[in-house]
DNA sequence: GCCGCCCCATGACGTTTGTCATGAGCAGTG
DNA sequence: CACTGCTCATGACAAACGTCATGGGGCGGC
């Protein structure tokens, strides 16, 4: 019935400060949990957690420097004893999918209340994993990535709009495979050509 | 030097319930502030406010329903004494620009922190303005849209990558007036191609 | 060892785009 | 009224793109 003498110690990363800070608040009010450092960027995740050696991290997706899932990889060979879970705004399935096999434990979306996400800290901290419902049935019916390795770098390569021969050129490829993998993938993901076979891509997280 | 006997009446309109939950703990802090509703979408916000009439609206940009500027506007015309700010994780230009015109006196990005953000609710409560200055020098330099009606309209069209006869149907345009269209928006953009012109008009609020 | 799949490339073909010139109708402005 | 700028269109040409057939090399599985 008494509290636990040894608290759960939490870093919390965010690059929102509002949300960060405001977070922070809301976890100190719970008796068990101590937040015992904050980042505002990947880098400075990392070297929070490796300084203070928290038992969760609390990762936000979107960050910059690194990404969560990033930061989860590095966290998992650098300091194993630390459960690693992910918070973010837009959850794609692609993301669930790479944040897993990252070794991340947890996978919630940020519109759950800070009382649950207390409570999925603690499930995270006793070793077990919790993914939001939603977010996991999401990535169940978007399926697995069809892509190939290299027709999924030249998809992102085009992400941004450029022409052929600077894909070419980026991914030292001729222009003419570069085509190639550009139709095989659009026609894989059922897209008419390579703008939307981007576009779709990104939402379901295959790139 | 007491507290004023009127506190200041906040309502909070975010979608993500980690975020408006431990806003509204950590704006309590404040001993002038009261959180008097909250709510989880436009719609909501708006008939929140309506209920609750609450002297300062804070409003996150990308809601479901609709988004916080729409929200502004209906706000200014049903409840004109109620001084309306934008919080956002993403400001683009074109979101500030969009804003001010629809009446809001407040637009911070939610890197700021709590107190800070209590400080600039105080601020537009006394009928000032308060602009962050990134966003604001962000603004000035990303300009006025050069794009016409159409050219921006077309360009719209064409985000999602929707081949040129598509665009012409929807817009009820021949292919040709399309292409003209789109070609001179994306010199006058300064983008090799029109998913470039996309991206880059998105990026700086035209469209 | 054969088979399947991925990787990379080339050449060829038809289609889609981007660009340019040109022009008509229709606002708003000086 | 002349002028300017937006809107919409057409035709034509070059460049970029999508698609297909074809082939060689590599790597893992049956």
């Amino acid at each position: 019935m008494t509290t636990a003498p040894q608290p759960l110690r939490v870093l919390l990363a965010d690059d929102e400060h509002l949300i960060r800070g405001a977070l922070a608040a809301l976890l100190a009010l719970e008796e068990d949990l101590v937040v015992v450092a904050e980042a505002a960027s990947g880098p400075e995740a990392l070297a929070m957690a490796l300084a203070h050696r928290p038992d969760v991290a609390v990762l936000d997706l979107q960050m910059p420097g690194a990404d969560g899932v990033k930061v989860a990889t590095s966290l998992r060979a650098e300091l194993p004893d630390c459960r690693t879970m992910i918070v973010t705004s837009h959850g794609r399935p692609g993301h669930l999918k790479r944040a897993l096999a990252a070794g991340v434990r947890g996978f919630v979306p940020k519109t759950v209340s800070a009382r649950r996400l207390a409570e999925i800290i603690r499930t995270v901290h006793a070793g077990n994993r919790y993914v939001d419902p939603e977010l996991a049935a999401d990535a169940i019916s978007a399926g697995d990535s069809p892509l190939t390795a290299r027709e999924a770098e030249v998809l992102e390569l085009a992400a941004d709009g450029a022409p052929v021969a600077e894909i070419a050129e980026r991914a030292s490829l001729s222009q003419g495979t570069v085509r190639n993998y550009l139709s095989s993938a659009a026609s894989k993901i059922g897209a008419e050509n390579r703008h939307t076979a981007v576009r779709l891509a990104r939402e379901r997280g295959w790139v």
